[in-house]
DNA sequence: TTAGGGTTAG
């Protein structure tokens, strides 16, 4: 946005250097110009063209310049490339100008074929204002041999001294860990502005290297609000909340970014409270901090909280971006209602929210079984072009939940075949899969697969998926010494395993054995306590129902009463 | 001898 901000304070400029224009109407090309400045969205930006066009101003450079510019404000690179295409002789200002808009929003091998068609067809050689976008893409994509040869072209263009060009060679030795390079350029340099001295810390934060930036950021002479923000989200990366928040106390002015971080670096810590404190004094929110707090809520298990700001969010009309739409995907898939999902499928589908982007698809696909369109969940990974590890496993989750074990472990062979490699979370679906559809002897080999040809190191959960299969298929011995032999420590979910086979299968000692354990490790649990209940209820052990019940009423445990969407 | 283009934070 800041294009847009710059345009205002050079309002007046534009329109006497418009006015000037010797073209067969410069007061049309006045008007023109003050409606571009006043801009304020991609459609009235195609209103603006359209004028443009019908008033013969289209080869006009400086309106051209501007037009290009609000494209590169609106995310509209191949919009900014068909207007440039229709103009007869661009000069090195206009080349500039699409440059950027690629190097914001094109991937960076489309603006490195820019700029070489640059160089064959503009009349003048690049100079410093073509470098510091190629570099700021070239920083984006960590792309050093390719950003090291644009370096070798800006000494033989003489360009190394300019502030922004310098800078811009900073930010991209930094972000691509070279730091003595960027320390080189940074110390040498003759002026340095804030940006010079941001550059040079967010370097140093990319590396983790908490400690030079700090030392930096201490001495800097002067500090923007992007300094500020930066050092807070360094310390939110690190872990160190405690810093983070007296970096946001003391800073003099702040802006929502500041506030995003730190909202952040709260709702991932699982401080739903201090990020939900900070959100309701946030005096403009933009679509992060929506973002930040409908994922933050949807990450922590607390969907309903994750859809409430989520409505709030949509009231206010404000357009979601993909990161929203994971966040309320995943508090969908949660909460499991199959209507929720239908709206939620349509209402991204009707948005600007690209679905091929692999997050979005995995999200989509992950909600759709679990709230039970397996058709809808399907269709979408057949679309994928690539599928990856992520939309597998949640799409053979989704079969798995609703017991088609066999369609889940076709896709994993089928995953196999592809030559994609399996990681632990993998396995811990496949064996779930086996577990549910009781398919014992693909689950052992699976577990040796994974162990002996994988050399995954079991973790409890995979042992817990091992002891829920055996023991739902009847071999409770069998579970039970797999417990035993675990190198970890079992969790509660291995014994509860156990315990549901025990009632399954009406096996009463091992039962009592395994709830007793239960009872240490979780006391609280009521579910525990209700299986032993049940295990004595079969075999008409009444006295023994009565002093468990007597045992949960004097420990003040109740059974929180079970609940469907259905 | 004027306009219009460039670098840092979530």
């Amino acid at each position: 946005m800041s294009v847009l901000l710059r345009s205002f304070s050079t309002a007046a400029a534009t329109a006497v250097a418009v006015s000037t224009f010797s073209s067969p109407s410069s007061s049309s090309a006045l008007s023109v110009a003050a409606l571009l400045i006043s801009c304020r969205s991609l459609r009235s930006l195609e209103q603006i063209h359209a004028r443009i066009i019908r008033k013969g101003l289209e080869q006009h450079p400086v309106i051209a310049t501007r037009f290009l510019s609000f494209c590169a404000a609106f995310s509209a690179p191949a919009y900014a490339s068909s207007a440039f295409d229709r103009l007869s002789a661009p000069n090195l200002i206009v080349w500039n100008a699409l440059l950027a808009a690629h190097a914001r929003h094109s991937p960076l091998p489309t603006t490195v074929a820019l700029f070489n068609l640059l160089r064959r067809r503009c009349s003048l050689p690049p100079d410093a204002f073509t470098f510091p976008s190629l570099l700021s893409s070239c920083s984006h994509s960590v792309a050093l041999s390719l950003g090291s040869s644009v370096h070798a072209t800006i000494l033989r263009c003489g360009l190394e001294a300019d502030v922004f060009v310098r800078t811009a060679l900073i930010d991209f030795y930094g972000k691509c860990r070279e730091l003595r390079a960027a320390r080189k350029l940074f110390d040498s340099m003759r002026h340095r502005n804030e940006v010079s001295w941001t550059a040079m810390i967010v370097g140093y934060l990319s590396s983790g290297d908490l400690a030079s930036a700090r030392s930096l950021f201490d001495e800097m002479p002067k500090r923007n609000v992007v300094t500020w923000n930066a050092m807070i989200d360094g310390y939110v990366k690190s872990g160190d909340l405690v810093t983070a928040r007296q970096i946001f106390d003391k800073m003099p002015e702040r802006n929502a970014v500041s506030y995003t971080s730190l909202i952040d670096g709260y709702a991932k810590a699982g401080d739903l409270a201090s990020a939900r404190v900070l959100f309701e004094q946030l005096p403009e929110r933009d679509v992060f901090s929506w973002s930040a707090m409908i994922s933050g809520y949807a990450q922590n298990g607390q969907p309903g909280a994750a859809l409430k700001i989520f409505l709030e969010m949509y009231n206010q009309n404000i357009k979601p971006d993909e990161f929203v739409v994971v966040g309320l995907m995943s508090a969908c898939s949660q909460l499991g209602s199959l209507t929720l999902a239908k709206w939620v499928d349509l209402y991204v589908t009707r948005s600007s929210i690209d679905l091929s982007k692999a997050h979005v698809l995995a999200a989509s696909i992950d909600m759709n079984s679990k709230c039970g369109n397996m058709e809808r969940a399907a269709s979408l990974f057949e679309s994928m072009p690539n599928k990856d590890l992520i939309s597998y496993c949640s799409l053979m989750q989704g079969y798995s939940l609703h017991g088609a074990g066999d369609k889940a472990m076709g896709l994993f062979r089928q995953m196999l075949e592809e030559g994609l490699m399996p990681d632990s979370i993998t396995f811990t679906v496949v064996l779930a899969a086996c577990s549910r559809a009781g398919l014992v002897e693909e689950g052992r080999q699976c577990f040796d697969l994974m162990t002996n040809e994988h050399l995954i190191v079991p973790s409890p959960d995979h042992y817990a998926c091992m002891v829920d299969l055996l023991g739902r298929a009847g071999r409770l011995t069998e579970a039970y010494e797999l417990i035993r032999s675990m190198p970890v420590e079992p969790h509660a979910g291995a014994w509860g395993a156990l315990l549901g086979a025990c009632r399954i299968h009406g096996d009463i000692s091992l039962g009592e054995t395994i709830a007793r354990k239960l009872f240490e490790i979780e006391p609280t649990n009521a579910g525990n306590y209700v299986l032993l209940s049940n295990i004595y209820a079969v075999a008409d052990r009444w006295a023994d129902v009565s002093e468990l019940r007597t045992l949960m009423r004097g420990k003040g445990i109740r059974k929180v009463p079970g609940f469907t969407w259905i």
